[in-house]
DNA sequence: CATCAATTTAAGAATTTTGTAAGAATTTCA
DNA sequence: TGAAATTCTTACAAAATTCTTAAATTGATG
């Protein structure tokens, strides 16, 4: 991997330019979308690995754009923008962005600032983040039609069954304590967890093991939690 | 997970003081070090998360210090400095640091960051040392996954039996005495430390050892304490 | 408002882990 | 070599954790 694809979302084509100017020799092959919309375009078609958004645009903002990519995506945002004032410093950071660089930037700024995040993203590994098919070992799960299926055939999951799973798949491997799972999944406190996830678990179980006493997939780690086994 | 660990590495007390000021009611415990000596110790004992890191300190500066703590972690730094020129902050960026930000910083801007940071770093999961799993001859402890294999055949320990070998396996050749390791798995006391150490020593060779009479990794030095051999 | 599916609660059963104790085996050192 | 110190082994008891079941509750839908 030695090249990496960022995607300049603004509306001026002397900007787009001026930034694929900067960041030649770095490794990097800049690709340019005119707003938001454009922008969720190339999205679809091509793997990005970086997104330098401005705020001001016709159609669909920068602001929009961004929580629009958040929701399925987690690669890293940079906002650009002309308006320094902190208010929108902060905006552009709770929307999802991962830096905010005010115009007129300096060049070597901008380049350091997009390779500590490349570097960042890059090196956490997972630049896949949201794979819409997550598949171990014959148990399928896909998160756009929310369906899961075990060795070809699909098996219907209640809403928070499909949750629990969703998490779990999602971190493979990764084990997660019985309040854990109910912190993630149900986003509230409850004096009962640990009958709670239990009930759960089995009832997914049931549906996704063929012997659900002996688990070929959703684990339990004695005394630590459960797991989906890769 | 509702509380994150936030170091502040700066000599000035007022700032280090401002900071826990401005990052209160953001779910984030604020720990204080003078400078990157401090630092690094207080990362030895405590399970941070990010590290807000001053340029100028005296016995260890910033620069020195995120270097140093780059070459075996990979939390979010961030680094605060009075220099606001681009040199400074290039050279910020690529020593490792994450973001950049020039004293005085505004309290609304410096928690946005942290914050975006920090989910950053939550939202991919890992937010443990780099170094992951610590491999022996064939001994293979993964951390995050809390597995252990020997020879590629995975291994089934308990919650205690693997807290145990990680202890001894991330001090890998080093000795521990049975109240050591009692201690320090245990964290309370006990009138029966010889024997409860021996029994879990035992329970674990069985389980790494090929022939458990003749450790070839859990080694024991007589009169002194136990060792996973380098 | 009746019905059905989904979820929660509760409690006992089943399983796994951990602690204890006591004697056996090994090492050290006089 | 023999006594003392230390570690090893075993079996069982106790504790902790997870599993299972069934009944109660909730929530949506016609």
């Amino acid at each position: 991997m030695s090249k990496y694809n960022v995607l300049v979302v603004d509306d001026e084509d002397e900007i787009r330019e001026a930034i694929e100017v900067y960041l030649r020799n770095e490794d990097i092959k800049v690709i340019k979308a005119k707003d938001g919309i454009d922008a969720l375009n190339v999205l679809e078609e091509e793997d990005i690995h970086l997104i330098l958004m401005d705020i001001m645009m016709p159609r669909m903002d920068g602001i929009k754009a961004t929580f629009k990519i958040r929701e399925t995506r987690n690669i890293p945002i940079i906002i650009l923008s002309a308006k320094s004032e902190d208010t929108d410093k902060i905006l552009g950071l709770n929307i999802g962005a991962d830096d905010y660089i005010t115009k007129p930037f300096n060049p070597l700024e901008l380049a350091a600032r997009v390779k500590s995040q490349l570097r960042r993203y890059i090196s956490l590994g997972n630049y896949k983040a949201t794979e819409d098919e997550i598949s171990v070992r014959g148990l399928i799960l896909n998160k756009s039609a929310k369906t899961v299926s075990v060795d070809g055939e699909e098996l219907k999951l209640t809403a928070l069954e499909y949750k629990i799973l969703e998490l779990l798949m999602e971190n493979c491997g990764r084990i997660f304590s019985m309040e854990e799972i109910y912190e993630r999944v149900w986003k509230e406190p409850s004096y009962n967890v640990e009958n709670t996830v239990a009930v759960h678990i089995r009832r997914i179980r049931e549906k996704i093991e063929i012997n659900p006493k002996e688990p070929k997939y959703l684990k339990v780690v004695w005394g630590i939690g459960y797991k989906i086994e890769k």
